[in-house]
Order: C-alpha cells, then sequence, then structure tokens
DNA sequence: TGCTAATATTTAACATGTTAATTAAGTTGG
DNA sequence: CCAACTTAATTAACATGTTAAATATTAGCA
C-alpha cells in the first residue's frame, strides 16, 4: 500500500534514458515509444479511474456517450476505438451498474443506441474538471517531448 | 476471406476525419489519438505475425532477447514495456515452442536470465529485413502526420 | 546468527484486445 | 416473394493488460 510506480513508467517523466543498461536500439521503436507514451498520458487520469471504480476504457465509454447524448454502438466504437466485441462486453457490465441505457434503434432493429443515465452524467460532469486541465497539460508536455525524441 | 480493414484503423492512413459523425471533441484527445497511431503502426508488421504465428508482444520478447543475445527477464520487461505478469506467461509459451530457454542466474538465484534459440534467431534474421525498412518508413510518415495533427 | 525488509518472478482473478463464428435484421435482384 | 448477400451486434476462444497476492532468494542489520 505505497504509493508510486510499482511496475514501470512514471507519471510525467518521458524515457528516463534505459541506456545504461546497454540495451538502445529495439526498445526504442515507434510501437514501443507509442505504447510508453499512451500509457504516461493515461497513468494521469488514474485517481478518476480509482475514486469510481472504472477502468480506463469503461470511462472512454461513459465520456464519449455522455458528450453526443446518444449513438449506435457502431459509432461508439469508431469514436473511441473499442472493437465491437469489446465494446458489447463493455456495455454489459456498464448497463449492470446502471451507467448506460441500451434500446433498439426503431428505423433499424440491427442498430443499438446507446446512451449514458443520469448517474454517468453526474459522474463525468464531476470528473470531466479534472479531466480537462489534465488533458491540455499532456498535450502540450507531449507536443514539447514529440519533437524531441522523433527528431 | 476479403482483402482489408474489417473491423477499424487502416494501414498508413492517419485519421479519416470521422468529424462527419457530429462526433468531434473527446474521440480525438491524446490518448486515443496515441492509441491509433500505435494500432497503424504495428498493423504494418502484420504479415510477419501470421507467417510465423506470433502476437506481436512475443514478436517484441523474441526481436529484443535475439538483438541482446542474454538478460534478465526483469531488464526484457522494461526493455520491451510489458508488464512481468504478462512477460511470464509469454515466456511460458515461447519456451514451450523452442524458441527461448530460460536458466537461473549462478549469481542471484532470483533472477532469470533468457536467451534466443537458433530457431528464433534465424527466424528474426530472416523478418528483421522487412521489419528493418518497415520501421524507417513508419517513423518517417508518423514524423510528418504528427506534427500536423498536434499543430 | 537470525530476523526482517527488499527483490525477482510467478500465480490468480478479472478486464480487455483480437480473430473467427454466430445470430438477427436489412438489402438486393431475380 | 424469396434466396443470397450485407450489415450490426454478440458470443466464443485464446492472448495480453492490470492489480494483488504468493514464492523464493538475497540483503541488511541488531
Amino acid at each position: 500500500m505505497n504509493n508510486s510506480d510499482s511496475k514501470h513508467s512514471s507519471p510525467p517523466v518521458p524515457d528516463k534514458d534505459t541506456s545504461s543498461h546497454g540495451l538502445n536500439d529495439f526498445s526504442h521503436t515507434l510501437p514501443i515509444r507509442l505504447l510508453r507514451a499512451r500509457h504516461a498520458a493515461v497513468s494521469q487520469f488514474q485517481p478518476i479511474f480509482r475514486k469510481y471504480n472504472i477502468t480506463e476504457q469503461q470511462w472512454r465509454v461513459l465520456r464519449m456517450v455522455t458528450s453526443a447524448s446518444t449513438m449506435t454502438a457502431g459509432e461508439l466504437s469508431q469514436a473511441i476505438f473499442i472493437s465491437m466485441p469489446s465494446l458489447s462486453r463493455i456495455m454489459q457490465s456498464l448497463e449492470a451498474r446502471n451507467l448506460i441505457r441500451r434500446h433498439a434503434n426503431k428505423d433499424d432493429l440491427r442498430k443499438t443506441m446507446v446512451s449514458s443515465t443520469s448517474t454517468a452524467q453526474a459522474m463525468v460532469a464531476e470528473a470531466a474538471i479534472w479531466s480537462d486541465t489534465r488533458y491540455s497539460d499532456i498535450a502540450q508536455w507531449f507536443g514539447k517531448e514529440r519533437l524531441e525524441h522523433l527528431q
């Protein structure tokens, strides 16, 4: 029950120069760097996830659905880049927790319309205050770092 | 058995402007963009993964271990950014397929030394030809795109 | 020496990513 | 009208991500 990074990656600190290990080539390819960058960015929101006991993916769903009022599952999937199979499972648990609603589209019964409940809206509204400032902070940090590391 | 992207994301094409849906804010935050970018980058190597029937994570392990000859599991974990629990499972399957070897470090029995077999080395050597050109292509594409999308 | 804390790895439990198959509902062309 | 195709969503099976707990080993220190 201590405090910070027990696995790997620390908050805003970018790379930390692992060259001291003697591994300097493959460990710095673009895919791995993007993974590190994303991890660092997302970790900034851990306080929100812990507070509401949700995962990052569940947060993406709630945040998106709340800001778009209502949309089909397919649109949601594309917007937040979560595949339909994953989204399907996530929606099940969120619906069970009364954070979203699902009902068939009258014009096309294949489509499922997704919307957030007032509970979720309140949650997002409260968290968004923290969230928004973080997003701009991160974007700013990233903008600078990125340009260095990619020349 | 058709051709391209049945889920989402297309090879080198960046964002494709989903603003036609009316969802323009949250779906373009940095974490989601990084996810898309990484997905696009990694998808370039699908031919390799399919050819050898391995996952992207398994490829990272093989590629790293091969280029570094031998290292501890912990070093490997940090280098390729895969957590120890995941790495532990991945190493089990790779060892079962005779692509890596593991044996205890004589000086510290807690540490596990990982090395690649000749089979894996041959595999990586062959794939690396393709791989290397891809890496530079992608890095180049990314360099240009990134600067636009992040202003 | 012996007890305790720290390290390295593994295991467990659950959520998500991925691919392929399945189900249900629209669409098309004969 | 209907068989064949397409689309939207779900389910299944397996690999990985994540957190916490368990194991084994080493380091520190009274």
